[in-house]
DNA sequence: TGTGGATACTTGCATCTGCAAGTGTCGGAT
DNA sequence: ATCCGACACTTGCAGATGCAAGTATCCACA
């Protein structure tokens, strides 16, 4: 059996599930008054605005927001019931499903990004400095692996 | 509307993202095969532990798992049904319920705790510096507010 | 002493989410 | 040409979780 955590692993780990608790909550509730959208949501229309063609496969989308597959089907069809998705297909491959961005959506998109982009300004990074938000950068890295740029 | 986030901000906030889902994906999965505990579970017999007594009331206790009162009342319903935690009465005041911690619930902790140390040991701690890890600490603090030590 | 608002918890209900299983498709090996 | 395992997605089902409402109790104040 190992030795307790120290007190600053202790701080470190309590940190990140308090702020992690915190913040998603905070961010999400925002989205939702102000733009019936679950942060979730506003992530799916996010990745495939930054795609090409606005439009990525469900495979590909659900790595990138942190879904599951199913989790992410019934996700997307939220969206396209309310008109920001579409589903498409592909010629060379009939299993896939592309997810695209309608122009609606990008229009729900740009209300609510101006609210994301305040939120974690307000709560997150407008709290820290540049370098403590680069060592957080770093140190949040090395446990996961780097993420795309974009 | 503000101007986009910078490198730097997206890098903090999606690491911070990343790090939280895959460390709770991971720790969740070891306590829950090892010993048939959910991370919350877990956390809530580690409160108990440490509060005087091993018994708190539920509404103190809810804090600290940052957990709702009724998501809270649930949890603790299952762990009574497994004889891990019992409720008790204070005297003085009818509304409130405690939680305390039964020797069985002890038992199960001592074998959890193991676990989970090397869990976060392997998946987070142990991957950083002290350097590391005490400025992730004191970021995150800013954010939330510090937390009792214990 | 009686009343109304606060407090502590629990329950009803809706939502989210993942795993496992189901469906349809693809492609390499025979 | 066919078969079989892999793959992409969806659906069935169960568990987790929060909000709002319900219940019981407390307490300050009239």
């Amino acid at each position: 059996m190992e030795a307790k955590l120290s007190e600053t692993e202790l701080r470190a780990w309590q940190g990140l599930l308090h702020a992690h608790h915190d913040l998603t909550r905070k961010l999400d509730a925002e989205l939702r008054t102000e733009h019936r959208l679950s942060f979730g949501a506003y992530d799916v229309l996010l990745r495939l605005a930054r795609a090409p063609g606005h439009s990525l496969s469900m495979t590909e989308l659900a790595t990138r927001v942190m879904l599951s597959p199913s989790g992410l089907t019934r996700l997307v069809d939220q969206l396209v019931d309310r008109g920001l998705v579409q589903r498409d297909r592909v010629e060379h491959d009939a299993r896939v499903v592309m997810a695209r961005l309608t122009s609606e959506g990008r229009r729900v998109l740009r209300g609510a990004a101006g609210t994301h982009l305040r939120g974690i300004r307000a709560h997150f990074t407008g709290r820290l400095t540049e370098a403590q938000l680069r060592n957080v950068a770093s140190a949040l890295e090395t446990i996961t692996g780097p993420h795309e740029p974009h």
